[in-house]
DNA sequence: CAAACCCCGGCTTT
DNA sequence: AAAGCCGGGGTTTGTA
């Protein structure tokens, strides 16, 4: 699926890269053919490519999915059927065509078409026979007819998509109108063979606003079979892509009512899901999804408008039961297709969601069966906003034993779901709502926080999130509203079912295993030829931030304690002071914010600012070791050695030495007399440096 | 904890 | 059809 959207480079780039952030391998589904989707969308990308011959055979039981499930009772209309008939029909006219142009396309389903065709007649009487050579002899000869034209229009052509040298305006004009005038005619006969119609998708890309409007209405009426066609699709994309408002417009109306009949259609769900992802604003969107309710919202384009999904659902049991039903029904038949990555899919289970998750006892059938069909593929969600929503609800309300599949279904993508903008949340999701934290301790951060993959999170903005959540909970500054209402939203429902740990066990739990694992893939970067250095990551400040959030996190863990965090802190005191502050290169001055990071650990969880009294004051019983005021001692010493002072105060290290003077003035008082004393010393190169502002500060303290 | 800043989607412009 | 503006949200920064 990711790979089907890459094509549609040039436009909607937005949400081409959003998808492309995540790429689960796709896993393979057992009917449809990935690959072979992507050779098509990859010999339809452009028209200087290869052959057209790679575009083979992916065809067979396309139509399989379309039949409409039981479940849709809104839907009087046997279009289904009728559909697939027309489908061989086009399939025929293929099949000849390309005979008659000696066209050597190794199209197995011709092939197969063509051997059932054999067998076929011998099961006729004459009479049928005779009938039937008569009706093919004509279609051939309706055939070779526009057979030669295609044959003229594709040497046109052949000039036309030539890259090399690229042709002239004119040139181009001119073969434009050329090719215009041949096929103007039979535009129809053309767009659903695989090869002329890359001639229309060439033509449309070239010639002009007029024409391509001509060429839209020309085809106005014949866009649903557009869709469903193998070839037509790429056609209708092409369209799409370069078509005016209003040719969209065009089309989107005509699509329209007929949604859930093309997402249940191996071509169409294609063009529905192009059409949604890249050219639909987030009104045409809600639309679009309002159709897979049912009829009366598909025909009806407002019908349902501004109204939520529960809103809805709440005006009557008959209109829920029908809705339900008919979401479900497109879910369970788009998932069985290995369509479950589409964006618009992830819209409609979001709204079947919300219904679940509204009355947990009412829906438990339903939720365990759509937990069923989806455990296997979670992976495929979490890559869109509405998807991992989707899967965090479907996480919460799953039993221990559903969870379990879904954790090992997500364990295979740790590292793009702990990277990604919305998978991350997932995790954290995991993190709040898994008794078992065991499993989890296993599954994710046993596998991620390794030293070749730790410090690449740390500096990531969405990956260090669950890193982030581990230490402080939801409670820091690291989470905005938003996602802590929505992260608190699926622990709530968790806890009204399967969960019964209370929280900050949960979390004391994870913590205790995943502390000591992320402190020494920390401390491997200090050694050896480890790349990036722990200076390096120091100098980022999303990554350092992170580090004086783990140095700050209180743990009972003895090793932590005594081994782990001195070495750290340790190295940070080492990088501080290997080099002379005054140089460019030292981190104080490479990267303004490492002051910030030597001020965190020097007042630790000990003191804090009061704003009231404007000044530092203690805090009781947050002492950590080595940080705090141990830390300020430490500097204090080695400040006051030979001439260190003069030069800290010049720059961002006044801040420093701010707070650790500070810091003594509260808890030691000899060393702090003994610092203003030094300080006081330099007291006219403080008054001098009027625009640094740490000097100024100070001043003003002593 | 507020101001500055950045990123993105939607809209307008040439 | 690409480039550019605008507004909103989220993030980063600045330092009493």
């Amino acid at each position: 699926m990711a790979k089907g959207v890459k094509r549609t480079a040039t436009k909607g780039n937005a949400s081409e890269n959003k998808r492309a952030k995540f790429k689960p391998q796709p896993v393979p589904q057992p009917a449809s053919s990935l690959e072979n989707e992507a050779t098509f969308y990859e010999s339809a990308e452009d028209d200087s490519d290869k052959s057209s011959g790679s575009e083979s055979g992916s065809e067979s039981g396309s139509d399989s999915g379309a039949e409409s499930s039981s479940s849709d009772e809104l839907d009087s209309d046997n279009e289904t059927g009728e559909k697939s008939d027309e489908d061989e029909e086009i399939d025929e006219l293929d099949e000849l065509s390309e005979n008659d142009e000696e066209n050597a396309d190794s199209d197995t389903e011709s092939g197969e078409k063509a051997a059932a065709k054999a067998a076929d007649p011998n099961k006729k009487s004459s009479a049928e026979q005779h009938a039937e050579q008569r009706k093919l002899l004509a279609e051939r000869k309706l055939n070779r007819k526009s057979g030669a034209e295609v044959e003229r229009i594709k040497l046109l052509w052949e000039k036309l998509r030539v890259t090399k040298p690229p042709p002239s305006k004119e040139i181009k004009e001119k073969l434009c109108n050329e090719i215009w005038e041949l096929s103007k005619d039979i535009v129809l006969d053309l767009v659903l063979k695989h090869d002329a119609s890359r001639v229309v998708q060439t033509l449309i890309k070239h010639t002009t606003k007029l024409r391509r409007d001509l060429i839209v209405q020309a085809l106005k009426g014949n866009y649903y079979k557009l869709a469903t066609s193998s070839y037509g699709k790429y056609l209708l994309v092409k369209i799409l892509h370069y078509g005016s408002k209003e040719s969209r417009a065009l089309i989107v109306d005509e699509l329209h009512g007929n949604l859930r009949k093309l997402m249940r259609h191996k071509e169409g769900a294609y063009v529905v899901e192009d059409l949604f992802v890249l050219y639909s604003g987030a009104q045409q969107k809600q639309q679009m999804v309002r159709e897979f309710w049912g009829s009366e919202y598909a025909v009806f384009k407002d019908s349902g408008k501004d109204k939520s999904i529960l809103d809805i659902v709440g005006e009557s049991a008959e209109k829920k039961q029908l809705i339900m039903t008919n979401l479900s029904g497109t879910i369970v038949a788009s998932i069985a297709k290995g369509s479950t990555g589409f964006q618009i899919l992830h819209a409609a289970m979001k709204d079947y969601v919300t219904v679940l998750t509204s009355d947990l006892e009412k829906h438990d059938l339903q939720i365990r069966e759509f937990i069923d069909a989806l455990a296997e593929q979670f992976a495929e969600l979490v890559h869109t906003q509405e998807g991992a929503e989707v899967a965090s609800s479907l996480i919460a309300i799953a039993n221990a034993k559903e969870r379990k599949t879904i954790i090992r279904s997500l364990k295979t993508h740790g590292k793009e779901l702990i990277k990604n903008e919305y998978g991350n949340a997932v995790l954290i999701t995991l993190f709040m709502t898994v008794d078992d934290t065991v499993l989890v301790h296993k599954s994710f951060s046993a596998e991620l926080f390794t030293p070749e993959l730790l410090p690449e999170l740390v500096q990531d903005k969405f990956a260090r999130r669950p890193l982030l959540y581990l230490l402080t909970g939801l409670a820091g500054r690291y989470f905005s509203p938003k996602i802590k209402s929505e992260l608190t939203r699926y622990e709530m429902l968790a806890y009204a079912k399967t969960t019964k740990k209370p929280q900050e066990q949960r979390l004391a739990e994870l913590q205790s295993k995943a502390l000591p694992v992320i402190y020494k893939s920390l401390l491997a970067t200090t050694s050896g030829d480890s790349e990036p250095t722990l200076a390096q990551l120091l100098a980022l400040n999303v990554a350092a931030q992170f580090v004086t959030e783990l140095i700050l996190t209180k743990t009972d863990d003895e090793e932590i304690n005594s081994k782990l965090r001195p070495q750290l802190v340790d190295a940070i005191f080492d990088i501080t002071f290997a080099s002379d502050i005054l140089e460019d290169f030292h981190l104080l001055n490479k990267t303004p914010f490492f002051s910030r990071t030597l001020k965190a650990l020097i007042q630790g969880n000990e003191f804090k600012w009061d704003n009231e009294a404007k000044k530092l004051v203690a805090v009781d019983g947050a002492e950590i070791p080595q940080v705090g005021s141990e830390f300020a001692a430490r500097l204090a010493d080695a400040l006051l050695q030979d001439k260190a002072l003069a030069k800290w105060v010049t720059g961002q290290g006044a801040f420093v030495v701010l707070a650790v003077y500070e810091v003594l003035t509260i808890l030691d008082k000899e060393k702090s007399l003994e610092i203003r004393k030094a300080i006081k010393k330099l007291r006219k190169d403080l008054e001098r440096d009027t625009d640094n502002k740490g000097a100024q500060l100070l001043l003003k303290s002593l």
